[in-house]
DNA sequence: GTCTATAAACTGATAGAC
DNA sequence: GTCTATCAGTTTATAGAC
């Protein structure tokens, strides 16, 4: 077995452990038992468990963002200067889901991880992302504001949260939620009609009116 | 020491350093030395871990719900037949933020444990919450869409998943977005700030005009 | 009800043979 | 680059003295 197939092995089994069971709930020894390769492999190639976590973020956020910033410099150049929120939205959605899905990754497992990265108090790989994909999310966030003049810096923040909050957490359960929904409406959902009821709706809470300050 | 001292003391020590930290990442040793306790005695007065983790959660979570019950049966009674949407989401939030206040408890903390219970994958608590909390649950969604009629079930349970996620998602990461906040714009955000920008932007989403059927 | 002592299992990491 | 064997530390849980 060449070296970079056990790198790729140990990868690609670490994704899909963590995604399932969270970083801590994941030993070593589960994740080289089921890539197939032994356990001392793992430190010989990330050097500790912490750089492995980060490899795997590393390999799915930098062509991620790659592609986030080429659409958005894309958009910008195409409307100059009248940036759209259904559009911005709308690359989001399609880099996070059409990109990831051309590499035969699942865009669920990508949610989950990045909801994972918020809530698991990890300090190491929230200062690995920040460092590493700061600049890409300031982008993102920057264009978003243009498009929302008429909102304050500080209600426009909160919204933004707001907004993550609702994808990372909808979309990093959505096999649950759809589990709920098919079996009270017998309704079956795609990930594709998800995203396309959470745009409109994130649009709209973009959007709403910004109440007079009450003190 | 009494017996209902040492409850107690455990008690208080789990739910902080599991709202920090996490079930996996927080020992009993961590624990029992924070409370001041034996580490034999949580065992010996919940069982195991996993019961101290559901005996947490049903301390605050009882109260809460009971609550929320009677705000809607009070609701129910005042305006027959025509509840609003603003009043159920402020409702919620009063409830969630004056009840627990009032009892000397900190709401964040309540929203980060609530955050863990979704993504920590803890299936033992999830049965735990769900068979024990359901109805409740189930009451406070069922009023949200009467309140909702021209919103088809599906939909609106998505939107409702939408709306859950912004909420625990930014309420439980409160302290880092409100630093991050203060630091770009040298703006103080309150709790009761946010959730009153928090509740016009949920309205706005659920309420949003729902788009053609695609397919 | 509280304590000490310890069992039994698991963890990440590494030294050294091949 | 891969393997075995092992270290050193941690975890939850419990038996038994007080």
């Amino acid at each position: 077995m060449s070296q970079l197939d056990t790198v790729q092995r140990i990868l690609d089994a670490a994704e899909v452990l963590f995604a399932e069971r969270g970083f801590t709930e994941t030993s070593l020894r589960t994740i080289t038992s089921t890539a197939g390769v032994n356990l001392a492999a793992v430190n010989y190639h990330f050097g500790s468990k912490k750089e492995l976590i980060q490899a795997v973020f590393e390999r799915f956020l930098t062509p991620f963002t790659t592609s986030l910033d080429a659409e958005l410099a894309r958009l910008a150049t195409e409307e100059e200067g009248s940036l759209q929120l259904d559009d911005l939205l709308q690359s989001l959605y399609r880099v996070a889901l059409a990109g990831l899905a051309s590499q035969g990754r699942d865009p669920r497992r990508f949610m989950r991880l990045l909801g994972l990265a918020y809530t698991q108090s990890q300090g190491h790989l929230r200062r690995f992302i920040v460092s590493r994909y700061g600049d890409s999310y300031r982008r993102f966030a920057g264009s978003l504001a243009t498009a929302l003049p008429h909102v304050d810096p500080v209600t426009f923040y909160w919204r933004l949260y707001f907004m993550l909050g609702a994808t990372v957490f909808s979309l990093s359960s959505f096999d649950a939620i759809e589990a709920i929904l098919r079996e009270d409406f017998g309704a079956e959902s795609s990930l594709e009609e998800t995203l396309a009821r959470l745009a409109p709706a994130a649009v709209a809470m973009l959007t709403a009116p910004v109440p007079a300050e009450g003190g």
